[in-house]
RNA sequence: GUGGCUGUAGCUCAGUCGGUUAGAGUAGUGGUUUGUGGUGCCAUUGGUCGCCGGUUCGAAUCCGGUCAGCCACCCCA
């Protein structure tokens, strides 16, 4: 026999499962709503030539490639096969790749329909994206990005919104500790130019970030490879420092970085931001810097402390993201949450809500096959009354209907049999009790209307 | 891509020093005198011990390889 089983890095979902996830897209949905974001859909795989170069090496190495259909091989010049060079086969191989994350293909849409779009266009985007990482805890190769972004406008507004987005989604999952990171690109092209490293910044950057989970002694050596002087060891470290996101600690980054254009550009932007959000929960982490390429201002970062899943949501200012696709001017800025790893912390720290799971709340069941003009007479009123009724298909054993209904967690059990056919009543039980009494169609409408 | 750990029933796991027909719990199915579930009791289905090879009289057990999964790194949601 085949043997069964989800390729590695993706996940069923049971209607348990299911509904949870459901409850948290609710959140983040409703949210997104509220802030006057309009939901689109792209397509799950995209030209290659649309996918890479977007997301720096690393990003490009995990993309999934689709082969190309047909006799794909004859096209290629044996030279490049002979000669083992993956990287021109690929190109003749395969034009299709899955998305990687949903803010390039929108790059793409707005490029596409410009001439149909409203700018500043406010759009969100909960969908599946698709990385050939190799899984560990709170990675998967398939997983849902729920993303909101506001292109078509430099102006600081949706940064602002963001934050406030962050705090009161965050706020309905329940996750009170949570904590949003804040950095600007700007002030770390400062820091760069202060020791000295500007022509490395992305490897500057890429160290700096790994501060947040190696200590400073390890990464010392890594620092002075790059050009770093020995006394400006201790500047890092002292960047490193949580900074509340207020006014009297931006005013203060004056003191510990040296003035700059890029400076004070940042300072300026972050001040702008500062006074118009609640501080709650909201740091500057000077040592935030994300890995993708393209963003420009200031960048985002949620995650929630004592848990080794990672971040749960990332984002930041883009200027020139859809250049690449031929439309320049175009700014934007967004945010995207990664939907299974919140549900992984929600699943570590039990925060479900009860009965997210809509199961049937009435089952009728089949004593024998004549009554069924009756059962289905009474399942139709039932279900007028917007309440989710289901008939038991086969008149088997009453103990049979009775365990499923149990089994289900279906909380009420209609019977109508002899008896309640000569009585012109119906035996309402209540599963959970064990109580059962013969009632009207009327009484036993309240009955269960009342409990549920 | 690099490193570590683990593969025995649908699921969770025992299985001694290499020794007969590989076990338990749970889930499933049937029953417990047929119109009443949860807990009980009885019976029963289900395994090429991940796969291939080697050592041995004999391998779930030891060795090599391979595949898969998990965890960590890189990077990221």
């Amino acid at each position: 026999m085949m043997a069964v089983g989800n390729p590695k890095g993706t996940r069923d979902f049971n209607p348990t499962q299911l509904a949870k996830r459901e409850y948290i897209q609710r959140c983040i949905e409703s949210t997104y709503k509220k802030y006057g974001f309009l939901k689109i859909e792209t397509p799950a795989f995209e030209h290659l030539d649309t996918l890479t170069g977007k997301y720096g090496n690393e990003g490009d190495k995990l993309l999934f490639k689709i082969l190309n259909s047909g006799d794909f091989l004859s096209k290629v010049p044996p030279i490049d096969l002979i000669e083992k060079n993956s990287a021109q086969v690929i190109k003749q191989l395969s034009k299709k790749g899955l998305r990687y994350d949903l803010t390039v293909p929108f790059a793409r849409f707005v490029v596409q329909h410009q001439n149909d779009i409203v700018f500043p266009f406010k759009r969100y985007q909960i969908q599946n994206v698709y990385r050939a990482d190799r899984p560990q805890k709170g990675r998967y190769q398939e997983f849902l990005q729920c993303d909101a972004d506001v292109i078509g406008t430099a102006s600081l507004l949706p940064e602002i919104e963001f934050i406030k987005i962050y705090q009161s989604t965050f706020e309905a999952l329940k996750l009170d500790d949570f904590q949003v990171f804040i950095n600007h690109r700007k002030l770390l092209e400062a820091m760069a130019l202060q020791v000295g490293l500007s022509e490395n910044f992305t490897a500057f950057t890429v160290l700096l970030d790994k501060l947040d989970k190696v200590p400073l002694e390890k990464l010392q050596a890594d620092f002075l490879k790059l050009g770093l002087k020995k006394q400006d060891i201790s500047l890092i470290q002292s960047w490193m420092r949580p900074i509340p996101f207020n006014l009297e600690e931006i005013k203060k980054l004056n003191n510990t970085i040296h003035e700059s254009n890029k400076l004070s550009e940042a300072i300026e932007e972050l001040n702008f931001i500062a006074s118009n959000v609640n501080s709650k929960n909201a740091h500057i982490n000077l040592s935030l810097a994300r890995g993708l390429d393209y963003y420009t201002g200031c960048i985002f970062e949620a995650k929630v402390p004592q848990s080794n899943i990672g971040s749960l949501s990332g984002g930041g200012r883009y200027d020139k993201l859809t250049d690449g696709f031929g439309l320049k001017n175009m700014s934007g800025a967004g945010i995207s949450f990664g939907l299974d790893r919140i549900a992984d912390v929600l699943e570590e720290r039990n925060l479900w809500p009860k009965n997210l799971l809509e199961t049937t709340q009435v089952l009728i069941t089949q004593i024998d096959s004549s009554s069924l003009q009756d059962i289905f007479a009474i399942a139709a009123e039932l279900r007028k009354k917007n309440i989710r009724t289901e008939v038991y298909p086969e008149a088997k054993k009453l103990k049979k209907q009775l365990e499923y209904a149990n089994k289900q967690n279906i909380p009420f059990v209609i019977t109508i049999g002899e008896e309640e056919k000569a009585l012109g009543k119906f035996s309402l039980k209540d599963m959970i009790s064990g109580r059962q009494e013969i009632l009207s169609f009327e009484a036993l409408i309240n009955q269960i209307q009342k409990s549920i």
